[in-house]
DNA sequence: ATTATAATGAAAATGGTTGTCATTAACAAT
DNA sequence: ATTGTTAATGACAACCATTTTCATTATAAT
């Protein structure tokens, strides 16, 4: 059953009508489940968590979904260096939940971490501004990592 | 015919011996493509660009040789959002010819630039030691990409 | 030269992601 | 509320870069 008292009233209901996108039940699941996630999900992870509440949703529609915000820029899809792809809900370099990752390549670990955050983002808003004139290109997101090895790993070796 | 003249002198042979690693042809042959060549190639084109010379190198090991390669550090990997891995060779972030990626999103363009690195690596130092520091993280790279819409592809939308 | 074992090539397998197409659902117009 | 247009969906097949397998060959320590 659609609930009917958020038709209209979600944040990102607006971004989907204005670009010609219809609002389903597989969008919103796939969207409620990107929110409550506090961690990088794979598309097959998506599919498992909707998968109790809406068995009818596809895989297949999972990635298509994701495709879709993905373009909208409500989400941010990574790749840590497994195979498969990993997203989450973009807050925008702005938002609370801003963070940048810290991968271990050894054992593909990923840790989240805001600290220097400001510094950098000021940096990179700086570096924006001069690239967008220079190369006349319109910026829209950035990706910044840090490879090595994690605690764990860096003793074994 | 192996040139044995260099046998023991180019720079990485070292680095190689002491990982237990044997010196191939391949490895060479594959070594000498990825240091004339100025841009990312990806596993195909190298192997396009070996098999001239050396009909019997097969794509496997061109992929097998890569995977060591970017073990070692000597080269790097990246994804630039088309489904094919990209490498390079790695100058380190000190080296001449470190620079970081402008990516279109919508063509998939790659633009190179070296333009505010210096801020950039600045920066990015004092950070590597915070984290590595706080999550007590062997840091050995990094990654940084800008995204958005390239010149052409800004101007058609 | 001999030997242990790392590296290789060819072919098959893998597996995340995309394409196809008939069917269903969203929603604007009525 | 009903209808008509068309976007969205699901099931399944196809795709294709990358890996695995395994028998053979080449490297380099002895």
């Amino acid at each position: 059953m659609r609930n009917k008292d958020c038709r209209g009233h979600l944040w990102w209901h607006g971004r989907f009508r204005g670009c010609g996108y219809r609002i389903t039940l597989a969008r919103e699941a796939i969207l409620e489940v990107l929110s409550r996630a506090n961690q990088h999900l794979s598309a097959e992870d998506i599919y498992i968590k909707v998968h109790p509440m809406y068995p009818n949703i596809g895989l297949t529609t999972v990635y298509r979904t994701l495709d879709v915000l993905v373009d909208l820029g409500l989400v941010f899809k990574f790749d840590f260096g497994d195979k498969r792809a990993r997203y989450e809900l973009a807050e925008g370099p702005k938002g609370a939940h801003h963070h940048h990752h810290l991968i271990c390549t050894n054992c593909k670990r990923v840790i989240d971490y805001t600290d220097f955050i400001d510094e950098e983002v000021e940096l990179l808003n700086q570096t924006e501004k001069g690239l967008s004139k220079k190369y006349n290109f319109m910026i829209t997101n950035h990706l910044i990592q840090f490879y090595g090895l994690c605690d764990k790993c860096n003793n074994k070796k």
